[in-house]
DNA sequence: CACGTACCGTTAGCAAGGCTAATGATCTAG
DNA sequence: CTAGATCATTAGCCTTGCTAACGGTACGTG
């Protein structure tokens, strides 16, 4: 059986509750996967935020990462004492506090992804070019709903 | 721009990478969409899985979810507080439990699935046709990665 | 300049839900 | 009949989310 063609239900009610079940499987999967040594998915996430958008507010980032403050400062906290991220202060506001990837951070998130994906990208490997292009698909479709 | 065309990665890693960023962020949506009334995830979870498959041990309902048995004691439990399901014994052997179903968490089932796919169904139905078909496409590809 | 208000991060404390280790009951092989 | 395996449970820990409340800083207004 394919994944594409004669399939009646496409109703956005369909796909929402397949979609809904199928994305709390593949969650408990890869956490499932994530090995000992590895960083909790939420403390991976604000390294590549920092990564990918430079240094940032508490508040900045518990906004991007939808969580209150309080759990960011926690989170944060605790990426401070394993190194990967530095606390500094505003340059010009003294209420504010400005978080950056250390060079370990910086590493940390170089190499924990290559880690972390290598059995998502394993699985990925042996689908078909076409169904890697749904799912990239998905990817942009996903991020797009999730950001409103 | 489109979501389909001109993009040159599409290599398994990259894909990889994206696809566990729009995982991570879509989940915590979901789960800040979730009423106040709605049961948790993982608990409607089992309800889910026992209004599929029938009647189940608390061991077999923890293999499916990926969980260790002592957390699906403690749901299980919790869902019988609530009389969403009951315990009864094995007809043959007294070690194990049989989990299922009462009239009121066939019930739950139905009402709560209605529910809490509303936000989500209201934002695919702002999604076109194609896009929809892309979605159901990946919740298939999903379905089987998270399989294994 | 001074003072009240708003904003930012933090602290304190609670709840949910995952885990491991250890226990108790029952089953089954030998 | 006994020893070991199997199943669920209990006890206790850890992480990570939340709200409420607080302390310091910035800033507009009188």
């Amino acid at each position: 059986m394919s994944s594409s063609s004669r399939r009646s239900s496409r109703s956005p009610a369909t796909v929402g509750g397949d979609l809904r079940v199928a994305l709390t499987r593949i969650s408990r999967r890869l956490r499932a996967e994530r090995g000992e040594a590895d960083l909790p998915e939420g403390q991976f996430g604000i390294l590549t935020v920092l990564h990918k958008h430079g240094e940032m507010s508490p508040g900045s980032l518990a906004e991007h990462e939808r969580v209150r403050p309080p759990s960011m400062t926690r989170a944060v906290n605790t990426l401070v004492e394993l190194g990967l991220v530095e606390k500094v202060e505003h340059a010009t506001d003294k209420r504010q506090v400005v978080v950056r990837l250390t060079t370990a951070g910086e590493r940390e998130v170089a190499e924990t992804r290559r880690r972390r994906d290598a059995w998502l990208t394993k699985q990925l490997s042996t689908l078909t070019v076409e169904e890697r292009e749904i799912l990239a698909g998905a990817n942009e479709l996903l991020i797009r709903i999730a950001a409103r």
